[in-house]
Formats: C-alpha cells, sequence, structure tokens
DNA sequence: TCCGTCGTCGGTTTTACGTCA
DNA sequence: CATGACGTAAAACCGACGACG
C-alpha cells in the first residue's frame, strides 16, 4: 500500500496562464459552458480500441467499460453531472499523479485532451485523488499510533506491577536505615501513576 | 492596506455500481 | 433469473482560505 500511496505532502505551484475555473458561488448547471472542447461524442467508440484477450473475464472488463462511455457520452450531453473514468483514462491519471500530484494550467490541459475530458474533471479527479491519499495516510498514522498506544499501556502495566512488587517486599522487610530504590525505576514513574496508586508520598518518605 | 484572481482543501452531495437477500 | 434495498467508491460541487499581483 505504502509504496502505491506515496505520501507527497509538497504543494505545488501552477503557473497562473489562465484556466477554466467556476466563478465563486456558480455550478456548472447555472454557469455557461466552459471555452474548452467538449469531446464527449468522440469518447464510444473510443480510441484504442478494446483488445480482445484470451481471458474472458478481460474481454468482459472491456466491454463494460465500452458500455459504461456510451452511457456516459448520452448523459453528459444531457448535462449529467457525473461519469464514471475509463480504466485507460484512470491509468493515464494514476500515472501522472505519481510524477506530479498537483496540475499546472498546460498539464492539466493536455491531460484533458489525451483524456477527451474536461479541465475541470481533470481538476477535480486531482482534487479527489489528493484526498484520497490524505485518508490513506492518516489511516496509516492512525493505526501506528494505536500501536504506539498499545505498547505504552503495555509496558505502563509492566511498570505498575513492578512498583507493586517492589512496595510488597520493603513492606515484608524489616524496616531498613537505608532503601536503595533502584534508579531506574525511580526515573521512570511518572507523577500520574503514583495517583493512581493512591499514595504519592510514600517514596517521598522512605527517601528521607 | 484592500481587492480580485487563482489554486487547493475539507466537507458534502450525488451517482454508478456491486452485493445480497 | 430479476429486482429492490443497501453499502461503497468516486465524481462533482461548494465555501473557505492563503498566496500573489
Amino acid at each position: 500500500m505504502a509504496d502505491e500511496e506515496e505520501c507527497n505532502t509538497g504543494l505545488g505551484l501552477g503557473l497562473s496562464v489562465g484556466r477554466y475555473y467556476l466563478p465563486k458561488g456558480k455550478s456548472q448547471k447555472d454557469s455557461p459552458p466552459p471555452p474548452c472542447l467538449d469531446l464527449s461524442v468522440a469518447l464510444c467508440p473510443r480510441e484504442g480500441a478494446p483488445k480482445v484477450d484470451s481471458s474472458s473475464s478481460r474481454t468482459m472488463e472491456e466491454e463494460e467499460d465500452k458500455k459504461r462511455d456510451c452511457k456516459n457520452n448520452s448523459k453528459n450531453i444531457s448535462g449529467r453531472k457525473k461519469l464514471r473514468l475509463t480504466k485507460e483514462q484512470s491509468s493515464l491519471l494514476e500515472n501522472s499523479f505519481k510524477l506530479h500530484t498537483t496540475l499546472n494550467p498546460a498539464k492539466k490541459q493536455a491531460l484533458a485532451e489525451q483524456l477527451n475530458l474536461k479541465p475541470r474533471q481533470v481538476e477535480v479527479w486531482f482534487q479527489n485523488r489528493r484526498a484520497r491519499t490524505k485518508l490513506k495516510q492518516t489511516e496509516v498514522d492512525c493505526e501506528f499510533l494505536k500501536k504506539c498506544c498499545e505498547s505504552l499501556s503495555e509496558e505502563n502495566r509492566r511498570l505498575k506491577k513492578e512498583l507493586q512488587e517492589l512496595r510488597s517486599l520493603k513492606a515484608a522487610a524489616p524496616p531498613p536505615l537505608f532503601i536503595q530504590i533502584p534508579k531506574a525505576t525511580t526515573l521512570s514513574m511518572c507523577p500520574s501513576c503514583e495517583k493512581i496508586e493512591g499514595k504519592p508520598d510514600v517514596v517521598l518518605k522512605n527517601n528521607k
């Protein structure tokens, strides 16, 4: 997972060479179509027609893609909001994302033309892709912190037990002149542990 | 300093699609 | 088989924010 989800948190700076962007508070519904090529009609049949593989499942997939393309077209024309990207489109976008997680206007335009998509769609895809990457990274971090927490809890349990043993040892023995508490134990004891034990002053008294 | 533009983000909505009873 | 409910992934949208000129 990690190799695929390379977390590139670096921010890319785009060159401001004009763009297609919806005005604030406006959606595509109430905006005139952007000045870009709408090549949706060219999608079906699309370029690079599916090679008929020997495996039937592969062929089925390709057929599904084709069907999807056709559906997308008809709906695109009627102003449908969402289309499903084909495998070819997705993988090209994916490859581009691996090289750079952000877009500059030229790259956006080039990808859009290459994929027969609108620049806005390419842009949205990158936005969503970044969000997915971040979400996955968050999940990974969360898992790591959970493990840390578990190991610290375990360590805490162990230290408490050690403390308990030392105390019972002390209680069983006759009162010595000096109690030599191991340094390591003393150092690793935190104030909150003392409170939990309910006798925060015991050690201090013994050390006098 | 204020303003407009642009790119990005986080959050949300909408839709396509797979699964299961 | 087919169909409807349901869950999920992802495309699309929206508003906010910061950088920049």
